[in-house]
DNA sequence: TATCTAATTCGATATTTGTTGAACTAATTA
DNA sequence: TAATTAGTTCAACAAATATCGAATTAGATA
């Protein structure tokens, strides 16, 4: 559901894990470790990107590992193209490309 | 500020809104007869999404019209584009492309 | 001028959301 | 087994948000 995606991108901690994750997956204790936000907070902020299939947890002993998980921002993504038709954009990584400009 | 146009988008009132816009310009009124809402929530949607310069506004006589203003929408692009790092996406128009796939 | 229409602003309210400390679950370790 | 650690879930609360009817502003028209 797109409604969810965007909910979950509409609040800056949830994008700065985002941007974090990028770094590769990190505990939910590193995670909350980068904020002034106390562990359930965080923990929320998780489960809502979650939800949104942003970001995927994989459970290692007593740890949990969260990563990105950009399935859905390509729907969000979708949804922005229908705004700029002048424009072309590939959602997909094309095999062969030649590009001159 | 990306924080503003996120926000604009997490209502499914005023994404709808911007979807009716791509059929050109019109009136504060007309926008209000599409949905089941009343004026003053619908004008207070539309200032949100003024205020995150997704729409612009120009009066004449009585009349408001709107319109689409799509130049924050690069924005929230950009940022989504650092997640789909082996993907090629053009927000620009090249002047000459030449694709095999 | 008085009236009508388009749209916004105001004030109030119900719902949603982010936050916290405390309690709880599950895995590790002494 | 008891204690520790990582993380979540719970309950409560404050702040933000969407909504509405009423009041207000501004332009058009009789």
């Amino acid at each position: 559901m797109i409604t969810t995606t965007f909910k979950a991108l509409n609040d800056d901690t949830r994008r700065s894990i985002m941007e974090l994750l990028k770094q590769g997956e990190k505990s939910a204790g590193d995670i909350a470790g980068e904020f002034n936000i106390s562990k359930p907070s965080i923990s929320h902020h998780l489960d809502l990107l979650k939800q949104a299939n942003l970001i995927k947890a994989k459970k290692k002993g007593q740890y949990i590992y969260y990563s990105l998980h950009t399935r859905s921002l390509e729907e969000v993504f979708r949804w922005f193209v229908q705004f700029k038709p002048d424009e072309r954009v590939h959602l997909r990584k094309p095999k062969i490309r030649l590009v001159a400009s």
